[in-house]
RNA sequence: GCGUCGGUGGCAGAGUGGUCAAUUGCAUCAGACUGUAAAUCUGACGACCUUUGGUCUACGCAGGUUCAAAUCCUGCCCGGCGCA
């Protein structure tokens, strides 16, 4: 049987499990470690596809959730799946609408985040431990068999299962899909994380037999399986053992982390996964996480920081993030990146975009969004070719130490 | 000139005897954001002091009434509107 995607090794880093790669898929590759961008609703939100390309982005990630409530699969099938809709021409990716299950459900309403900063009290406790025995209004409610969702657009109900999730997405028409899964709160403690691992991996099961029965969905789309078991080490490898004797294309590590040890956790989870097929971190990253991520073997990140955080005035720098719009660069007029890795026929200055936050022009969210993504690209492929010379971790330190170096 | 309504913190605009250093919005200053409920959200925003607290100076200006005034009274200054 014709398989959707080729995944190649082309390079291994000597002193950890960073490496280098390259996934074909039907509608282009990708040179791995990479990062896609996030476009939830078939948009990278505030970006023209024709910008995110020549800024050397080469795979973007929509959201199967979103897109089923809005403007619905049929829609998005009919103008020949994901990339003709949005006008990307390269390879393309779907969230399951895991996320949706963690985002909509326990973490509805409240300033909970897949990140875990070990947030306690004087006590010792967990300050959020309270909240988390709270019942509150969720828009998301698990069961056995599946999901059951309030839509945050007009409060419809919407029944989600692997295998309605699975049939969306081939309906999506993504290269790369992801099996449904629950993204755990990270303050779900073992026995609920237990539970909700074993649950996942019963729907990784199904979502695998459902997509493997559309012959001509699997020929063209891969589905990777998804690893939780949030920050337990039991659960970790037990997910990694279970997911990887199923026979997906690649994985996905998802769930929730703790800022401090996720990448020991990845590293559990990596240590098990087989290293012939690629590993997604979803939902990571900013850089430092990123670095962290393919140093223990990661190939592929996702993460809505870059846009986000652009569009609420953070800009990345080499020096580290600065918010643009603060008063300092008013009055400051280098260049916004001062390498030039993508305004090099517009020169925009900090004082420039700085002004255009200040008087909530529109472009500015977008050139913040263009400098992050493109900073980040550039970020991958200065990792894969510091692999590939070998001296991975040398760049890691030097990159670190002026990232994290105080802003100027 | 007469009549009438009004003058509140950077702006707009609430408040009309004590719970008012004064609602709210904007502006300003700062912060958060990790498989996008997010072009969103949070905090600060008279000065000083070590605090959940305290002191001082403030609602056009000057007096007055009162235990207590942004709020009531008198005069003045300024503005809108109407009539001459």
């Amino acid at each position: 049987m014709k398989k959707p995607l080729q995944f190649e090794i082309v390079a291994k880093d000597t002193k950890s499990s960073a490496r280098v790669g390259r996934i074909e898929t039907p509608h282009g590759h990708i040179d791995t470690p990479n990062f896609t961008p996030v476009g939830t609703k078939a948009t990278i939100k505030s970006v023209l596809p024709k910008d995110v390309q020549d800024v050397g982005v080469q795979a973007v990630l929509a959201n199967t959730y979103h897109l089923f409530l809005q403007p619905g699969e049929e829609i998005v099938k009919g103008a020949g799946g994901l990339g003709s809709f949005m006008g990307w021409d390269g390879p393309t990716i779907t969230d399951s609408g895991g996320f949706q299950v963690f985002s909509l459900g326990t973490a509805f309403g409240k300033n909970i985040s897949k990140i875990s900063t070990d947030v306690v009290d004087a006590d010792g406790l967990d300050v959020f431990r309270e909240e988390t025995l709270t019942e509150h209004a969720k828009l998301a409610h698990i069961d056995e068999d599946g999901v059951t969702f309030t839509s945050h657009l007009d409060g419809s109900l919407h029944r989600f299962t692997p295998e309605r999730s699975i049939e969306i997405q081939h309906n999506i028409g993504a290269d790369i899909m992801f099996a449904f899964d629950e993204c755990t709160s990270p303050l779900a403690e073992y026995e609920y994380q237990k539970e909700a691992l074993d649950r996942t991996h019963r729907w990784a099961k199904r979502s695998l037999q459902s997509h493997m029965q559309n012959t001509l969905a699997s020929e063209k789309q891969a589905l990777f399986g998804v690893v939780q078991g949030g920050r337990y080490e039991e659960l970790r490898k037990e997910s990694a053992k279970t997911i990887s004797e199923m026979s997906f294309d690649g994985f996905g590590i998802g769930g929730s982390f703790e800022k401090e040890d996720m990448s020991t956790a990845v590293a559990w989870v990596n240590d098990i996964l087989p290293e012939e097929k690629p590993r997604h971190l979803l939902g990571i990253g900013e850089p430092v996480d990123i670095l962290m991520g393919v140093e223990n073997g990661c190939d592929l990140f996702d993460c809505v920081a870059p846009t986000r955080v652009g569009r609420h005035g953070v800009v990345y720098t080499e020096y580290g993030p600065i918010r643009i719009s603060n008063k300092k660069y008013t009055t400051d007029f280098t260049l916004l990146d001062e390498n030039g890795l993508w305004d090099f026929e517009q020169k925009y200055t900090k004082a420039y975009v700085a002004h255009l936050f200040r008087a909530d022009e529109m472009v500015a969210g977008t050139l913040a969004s263009i400098n992050n993504i493109a900073f980040i690209t550039k970020l991958m492929s200065d990792i894969r070719k510091s692999i590939q010379d070998g001296n991975f971790a040398i760049f890691k330190e030097s990159f670190l130490k002026k990232y994290y170096r105080k802003n100027v």
